[in-house]
DNA sequence: GAATACTCTACTAAAGTTGTCAAGTATTCG
DNA sequence: CGAATACTTGACAACTTTAGTAGAGTATTC
């Protein structure tokens, strides 16, 4: 249960390989591409949509590529699955975009919100840094 | 992101409803029906599902129903949707049934498992008992 | 034996996922 | 200039999952 698409999970392993650039080799979605083991064109996709979010921005050309706008401390794993997948919506009641009309009424939904809040909390307080540097094994993260 | 079926939040809608006739009142599926808007049709899915996995207990005929066979303190929201989703698995790297080839290089796999455990253990010590008497807006859980 | 209530399997429409493909634009360098 | 490198964009299709519906059957009570 509870599946992330493959687009966000190859998002954040193709974000990890311009960060590695980051902040003056532009990386090659070729590159990206054969370190990671995804299409260039599935890739293609994914890094359009985090380029219009702001996330990246790329450099045509020979010797171009794509390139991190902010250090990768200061970008999140949550920002990076927001911007492809959209908010944690544990439940269509928790997606701004549906809602729910019977909330009231309802007991689990507390229960989701904290479940989604949790979630969100964690993703947010991981970096491209902390990917980089394999934070994760070394404390509570 | 990492919505949650439908089916597991319906089951953990049909848990609490048969929750909160333990020990001795047994709750017909139409009864569960009414209350939680969701059809006799697909409950009997879910409810089988459940009873098959030994959580709750059936009773036929006139005055019958469904019973839990633990106090609902002992019925964590984590065991009710392992039953109906399987295991909380991120990735299919994470899915016991599926695997990973590349984990060794690979920079997200800690990741991925992190949250996972991070979400278990939110589920694990969320109750039945805690959703009946709302501990959740109470405490910090 | 009629009413109540659970049991089980099959099936399907819609939605979402996971990509591929093709044609085009921009930049560099010799 | 012109060739090579590299990004840009939109369409599209196979596949899988989800979210249910339907229907025929079994067990129990009174
Ligand atoms: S049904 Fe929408 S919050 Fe529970
Ligand atoms: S690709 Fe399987 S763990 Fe990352």
């Amino acid at each position: 249960m509870l599946r992330l698409s493959t687009k966000g999970q190859y998002g954040v392993r193709a974000m990890f390989e311009i960060a590695k650039g980051y902040p003056d080799k532009p990386i090659p979605i070729k590159e990206i591409s054969e370190r990671q083991d995804v299409s260039v064109a599935y890739l293609e996709q994914i890094l359009n949509k985090l380029r219009n979010r702001g996330l990246i921005k790329s450099i045509k050309g020979p010797g171009g590529g794509y390139v991190l706008n902010k250090k990768p401390a200061n970008i999140s794993i949550g920002s990076i699955l927001r911007e492809l997948e959209g908010p944690v919506a544990i439940t269509s009641c928790l997606d701004p975009e549906e809602g729910c009309i019977r909330v009231d009424g309802c007991v689990t939904y507390m229960l989701w919100k904290s479940l989604g809040e949790k979630i969100e909390g964690f993703l947010d307080t991981v970096s491209l840094y902390d990917l980089i540097e394999g934070t994760l094994y070394k404390n509570s993260k």
